[in-house]
DNA sequence: CGCTAATGTTGATTTGAGTTATCTTAAAGA
DNA sequence: TCTTTAAGATAACTCAAATCAACATTAGCG
């Protein structure tokens, strides 16, 4: 469980992203008229974990936002999220290309 | 603690869009040049937390891939997700649209 | 307004997410 | 090749995520 500080008490910008997600999630529910037990029997949830992600609750799991999203019928909204294409920064430092682990041994040159 | 067969086995194609959300959060940790550890670090988890979120699993905190997400500045990309200008189902079925709870007895007239 | 249904909230319980620590594996570079 | 070190794997432990059930609240609609 998220014996954690970041999970307790994330950035105020994660919280704030969690949040404006959940409202959004709602909103996408009402839309389809459906109630939150519906939603949440869809997904195999309780329905107050449904009303967790629509509160952007951090602790909530990943599969239960996934999950939502995959029974409104909104998954594919999830394929631009931090895809290369789309990564500008990512592009802009093209230096560990190929990598498939990070820099093993950089701190003896350029580092500090 | 996700105990919730949902979180423990979840959809298919929850599963698969979590992987390859890991997979491209992976991605763009390596363009940056950066260890778990140092991502992990950043957004206040431990390196195998990280790990996780990068395999997929589906009982990792939402706060943990939103975390990552803000770790490597592509928060942003989270913005148009459930996003109601792209919902295109939703603005189809704008029935309920306003209300701030699901059709209170709807299961009258349209239903089945 | 008043009924009803949807949602919020609280409490007890269970179980697994996240932690640290250690060991092993394997990729990157000299 | 050989060294270095990122990252995978495991174990023991802590604590909260998710559950169900019951109750309180509040929004829709007649």
């Amino acid at each position: 469980m998220m014996n954690s500080p970041a999970v307790q008490s994330p950035p105020a910008a994660v919280e704030e992203a969690l949040a404006r997600l959940g409202g959004r999630l709602r909103i996408a529910r009402l839309r389809r008229n459906l109630t939150t037990e519906e939603l949440a029997s869809r997904i195999g949830l309780a329905r107050q974990t449904v009303s967790a992600v629509e509160r952007g609750r951090p602790g909530v799991s990943a599969a239960a936002v996934v999950g939502a999203l995959w029974a409104l019928r909104l998954l594919d909204h999830l394929d631009p999220v931090a895809a290369p294409a789309f990564d500008a920064e990512g592009s802009a430092l093209e230096l560990a290309r190929g990598r498939q682990r990070a820099r093993p041994r950089a701190a003896l040159d350029d580092d500090f």
